[in-house]
DNA sequence: CGATAACTTGAAGGCTATCAAATGTTGTGG
DNA sequence: CCACAACATTTGATAGCCTTCAAGTTATCG
């Protein structure tokens, strides 16, 4: 098990054991590294440490879906059945603590609280795709995010503007329109392209319908 | 539990006892009549018997997201935390085999399953939504549909053309434009407007991308 | 058989995509 | 440290797909 997983981590610079809630490993992962392919098989599971990870999905002609990102604290990387229909990645420099199958038999109890989580997550998402326009799917995207960045009002985008479009159903282009938009309103105000203020929490929420 | 599982049948015509593979109740329920709301606790799940159920989301101004479908022998109701975010509802006259929270912690294995295909299928979902065209939605949605009723040439259809846009994140127009494009080509014949021949398997799959 | 709902079809407009180019940022080698 | 290349982001103009609004046709049900 072990074996396996390290000779999938060769690339890694530095591999550490830690053992804080059982044995597990803790990799490194370059921005843009690829952790697991549609295809692949499943046989770990992953939290990530520092960073950030998007999930996603390719259709033959290139078109790309983003399904979830996670950031620190969160798991992923748990699919059905026995391979991977979806791609993994780093998107900044990462550290991920890597699961192997034995700890996810151990505890599959806490891994159906995961997978309805996750099955939530989408489903909500489906909403959001589905029926908002993009302003509401831009303004639910960072409320989101920042929620799940502790509730501050400074935001950092971990991710680009083309992974934000592919997780709206957006095109960068529209994505940057609706950013430079909610600016000019004052609802939030950039400090960089990748470090939003949000100056007025109430109107963005409001946006989200 | 099993009374409370009653009462909240009280409208149901008769309820019959059953004891395949465990305890339940076997519920019927008219076309349209709900299952259970946004906000109802989660104390039971469900398998389709008979008919057809769509769970869906609402927004504040009605807009309406359908996450999921469920046919004959599948089973919904899971979700995460401790009350429904979402409402359920019989499509066509349906009967439900009913199962208490008792039966689900036995079965948390099965439910992981569940739960994992569950988030598998909201996944690829938010692919066909967020980054294909009407055409496309609609031609996996027929392939998608057929397969879960066996696979055979004949498709019928329990839901409306407003359930399926509102699956979609289509309207009804578009879905029924789509369906006399794709009649207008031969790919599909339609019987009655809910009763579709697939003439052209290939030409349809060939559609998904 | 009439009334109501479901479905289809048509015309026009709006939102977002596409194509194109400017501006800003990052990383690298000299 | 600067120059430059490569990339990310923003901005603009135009086009296309789907929505909206409207009306006609077909099915369903009492």
């Amino acid at each position: 098990m072990y074996a396996a997983a390290q000779t999938s981590f060769q690339q890694a610079d530095h591999v550490e054991r830690t053992q804080i809630s059982g044995p597990y490993l803790v990799a490194p992962y370059n921005a843009g590294r690829e952790i697991y392919a549609e295809g692949d098989l499943i046989d770990k599971c992953y939290q990530v440490s520092t960073g950030a990870v998007s999930v996603y999905r390719l259709l033959p002609d290139g078109r790309r879906q983003v399904v979830s990102f996670h950031l620190p604290g969160e798991m992923f990387g748990f699919e059905a059945g026995s391979n991977h229909s979806f791609f993994a990645e780093a998107i900044t420099e990462t550290k991920l603590a890597v699961f192997g199958r034995r700890h996810m038999q151990e505890r599959s109890r806490e891994l159906l609280a995961l997978a309805l989580t996750g099955m939530a997550r989408a489903q909500q998402h489906l909403l959001v795709i589905g029926r908002q326009c993009a302003v509401e799917r831009v303004a639910a995207f960072l409320i989101d995010l920042c929620e799940r960045q502790g509730g501050g009002r400074r935001l950092r985008l971990p991710m680009s503007r083309q992974d934000i479009a592919d997780y709206l159903g957006l095109t960068t282009e529209t994505v940057s329109r609706v950013v430079t938009k909610l600016k000019g309103r004052s609802v939030i105000a950039l400090r960089d392209a990748r470090t939003i203020d949000i100056v007025k929490p109430d109107a963005l929420r409001a946006l989200c319908n």
